[in-house]
RNA sequence: AGGGCUAUCGCCAAGCGGUAAGGCACAGCACUUUGACUGCUGCAGUCGCUGGUUCGAAUCCAGCUAGCCCUG
């Protein structure tokens, strides 16, 4: 009996192709679209998404629905992204997305209408290891990896998961989709946070949370000398350069945000560096546990090439990074995640 | 209401008689399946105002205006 499997659909290209590949391998494959958000234009579940998933679906004969995940999808990763920026963090709403949404929601909605598995379209493969735990690993190609937004996943979660766009490089995707003539083969990439189209997110924070959204504060020196004012914490993140309106004579880069004191402080570019990164809300992945200090590749965002680091369990359930080199912009909210060659390690929240 | 100094792009700042450097800020584009970083491009027809000298002035001269400092 062929194995169930259900394909998250963007209407994207990859993950069209995707649920193309598994039917080839012989699963039975339904395709489905998140609804997740309101809003139409969005480049990730819009009503154009609907009709680019149902379009694909069709040329692949394959069943297809449209399930609502917008409640799990505004609790989870919309207001988390706008608690985040409030207590001065930065969020990575993929990363709660996948996790939350992608996985937990969908998953579980999976399981119910009888599939095996849930499948999407990233550039990662997962495999079981040989101490018995699955991992996430590398795309074959580096450029396209994706594996940085999902060390959030749990093992449970990985048993039940096909990522069969990961396998190649995406030229080929592209040539798969258009060999196939799927009506998405040149549709764009997506990018940028897909619930802020424009790209403004500290204006969709103060549209959510008007009443709440600090007001300007003070930029401050690392000596606690007043520089000017800002224009609220939530418009700053560290490392940050363009968009402070302050003119020093040189670039100045935000160093740390106090939301005690509403205050950001701005800095040298030296004084953005760092060689440990502590963080919490740890997920191990490809190890079991933590118990030796170990060295692994550590990447601090999306984007990120690395840098080697040891990397050991605080007493209190922490995880502590020391890098060989100082890492540029360790940002509280983003994610440490950790590699073991090609396979994430584990990962966990800056502190 | 005596004396001195200064007035060049949003901020800082070159210029010293030959036809407006640069930095920061800002904007656009590129890069990017988070926020950032980074890169590229753009950004004073005009030098506080009004006259004068000169072939030619932001640069010299005079007056005015504004700000700063010192002394009553």
């Amino acid at each position: 009996m062929k194995k169930k499997v259900v394909v998250g659909m963007s209407g994207g290209v990859d993950s069209s192709v995707a649920a193309y590949l598994l039917k080839e391998q012989g699963y039975d494959v339904i395709g489905v679209t998140m609804q997740i958000w309101q809003e139409e234009g969005g480049s990730c579940c819009g009503l154009s998404a609907v009709e680019d998933a149902r379009a694909v679906a069709e040329v692949l004969d394959i069943p297809y629905y449209v399930m609502n995940f917008r409640e799990e999808f505004k609790c989870r990763v919309m207001d988390y992204f706008v608690e985040e920026y409030l207590a001065g963090h930065t969020p990575n709403p993929c990363i709660a997305c996948n996790r939350y949404v992608k996985w937990e929601a969908l998953l579980r909605r999976a399981l119910e209408i009888g599939a095996d598995y849930i499948a999407t379209g990233h550039y990662a493969r997962i495999d079981m290891l040989d101490n018995g735990r699955y991992a996430v690993r590398n795309s074959v190609t580096a450029h396209k990896d994706q594996t940085y937004a999902l060390y959030n996943l749990t093992q449970d979660q990985l048993a039940h998961t096909l990522m069969p766009v990961g396998e190649y490089t995406k030229d080929e995707i592209r040539s798969i989709a258009l060999a196939q003539h799927l009506p998405v083969a040149h549709k764009a990439d997506s990018q940028d946070i897909c619930f802020v189209p424009d790209g403004d997110y500290a204006s969709f924070i103060e549209s959510v949370a008007p009443e709440r959204i600090p007001g300007e504060g003070n930029f401050v020196d690392t000596q606690g000398n007043v520089l000017g004012r800002h224009r609220g914490i939530t418009h700053y993140t560290v490392g940050q350069r363009k968009g402070l309106e302050i003119a020093l004579g040189r670039r100045i880069f935000v160093k740390e945000i106090r939301p005690r004191t509403n205050e950001v402080v701005l800095g040298e570019n030296d004084d953005v560096f760092t060689d440990t990164v502590i963080c919490d809300r740890v997920n191990l992945m490809a190890i079991p546990q933590l118990d030796t200090p170990r060295r692994l590749l550590g990447k601090i965002r999306y984007n990120h090439g690395g840098e080697y680091g040891m990397a050991e369990m605080l007493s209190d359930g922490r995880l502590k990074c020391t890098f060989e080199k100082p890492v540029r912009a360790s940002t509280p909210g983003q994610a440490l995640v950790l590699y073991d060659g090609e396979y994430v390690a584990g990962g966990g929240t800056i502190l």
